[in-house]
DNA sequence: GATGCAATTTACTCCACGTAAGAAAGTTTC
DNA sequence: GAAACTTTCTTACGTGGAGTAAATTGCATC
């Protein structure tokens, strides 16, 4: 054995290799090829949802069985890893709510179920939520899952309204103002859980739907600023 | 002179030397005391106001004209610096909002008036707004300032609510919808402003103060398009 | 079997946060 | 009044994570 070199066995790798699927410095025997993108991106959904919201790049690859360069090769960076996880969570999300909302009868009762569903998916992935909330600071990434999830409501809202005989202009912005409201509503309800889910439905149901319904009809404040 | 040691001009300093406000490395001159807290706080708002959310603590030591161990020492870190800018933007929100709703009739023009003031106080300052709500990520950060810019609001829908007769638990939620809502449409009209302050003001009011006001005792249409 | 190409890991650079070490001015002590 | 000490600052460094260049091995082709 020569001396004066490395030590076999190096003291501090970069990731911590702790199973055997260490893997030899070249090119792999043929067919054992390493992970593409999707098994990447699932490795970084299962880490986040073990290990919390804060990963670091190293665990990733770590957690993929792969290496750094690897995992910058199938993203891009992790702005692009927080952008891909937004698109499967906003999936996700759209998904539920869609479902819970066509399996409830037409109104307040449908609204609270989306509302419900969407607490909960959060509720039980929190940590991918709050991956993809915090988001790159800087970056618009919150803003690309605002737009993302809200697309299909104010669609909705437009045909509501539309439905309704009244400008359709201010759905975008009722979308949005759900989405925050529901994000941040969620965001606190996670830290300290004092209300139950249903609880916190009602009460947004109940914040909400009025104004949704078009409670414009009642009286109130004749000198409306308009509509615009 | 001694040779062998640095140059006199450093070639790459930490810091970018652009100014005659260098000062040596010793304790300073009987007098000169450097900046204290709320200087460094001060001269880090007025360069996120110049230059954008994307701050370096390096460049708030830069801007207070004193070097980074100086800014530790009042801060603490930049976590600190979050929570105070945060701590200064809210008081200034709840100052302009408290300002316009009591300055305007009670009703749905005074909530109006609240928005409206939310929106344009963000608007104007709105690095500082982007700042404090990109937050560290992993810290409660978002969720310090929820709370403290929805405190008053709980009061107030307290109030309402037991004025109205009904329990005033879900006051808490409403306020962090509410604040939800206000930030997140404030953040998304910052990127595409294609709508006026004052329209979107009215959209958000449209949509919220029905259920605020309790429209709860409004029967519901039935056979809406609805939500779904 | 040597040579070129492909695919992966290791080892590095860069940047920003946070801190320890060093330098200058005041203060105390003999 | 100078040496020793204390205060207050700056420079210079350590650390950790993002992103990349260099090294390493396997496969294909001549």
């Amino acid at each position: 054995m020569m001396l004066g070199t490395v030590s076999p066995v190096p003291s501090k790798p970069t990731c911590s290799n702790d199973g055997p699927k260490r893997r030899k410095p070249g090119r792999p025997r043929a067919g054992t090829l390493v992970a593409d993108r999707s098994e990447v991106i699932a490795a970084a959904v299962e880490l986040i949802r073990s290990n919390g919201p804060d990963v670091t790049m190293d665990e990733v690859a770590d957690a993929a069985g792969v290496s750094k360069p690897i995992v910058y090769r199938n993203l891009g960076d992790k702005l692009a890893l927080v952008i891909a996880l937004s698109e499967i969570f906003v999936e996700r999300l759209n998904d539920v709510v869609e479902r819970a909302v066509v399996a409830t009868p037409h109104g307040r009762a449908s609204f609270a179920s989306g509302v419900r569903a969407a607490l909960e998916l959060i509720d039980e992935d929190r940590n991918l939520f709050l991956f993809v909330t915090a988001g790159g600071p800087g970056t618009g990434t919150v803003q690309r899952l605002v737009e993302r999830s809200s697309a299909r409501m104010i669609e909705q809202f437009s045909a509501m309204r539309i439905a309704h005989g009244v400008d359709p202009a201010p759905a975008r912005t009722w979308a949005y103002a759900t989405v925050g409201a529901i994000q941040i509503v969620a965001m606190m309800w996670l830290r300290n859980g004092d209300r139950t889910s249903d609880e916190v439905t009602e009460d947004l149901t109940e914040l909400m739907w009025p104004g949704i319904t078009g409670a414009r009809l009642r009286n109130e404040a004749p000198g409306r600023p308009s509509t615009a």
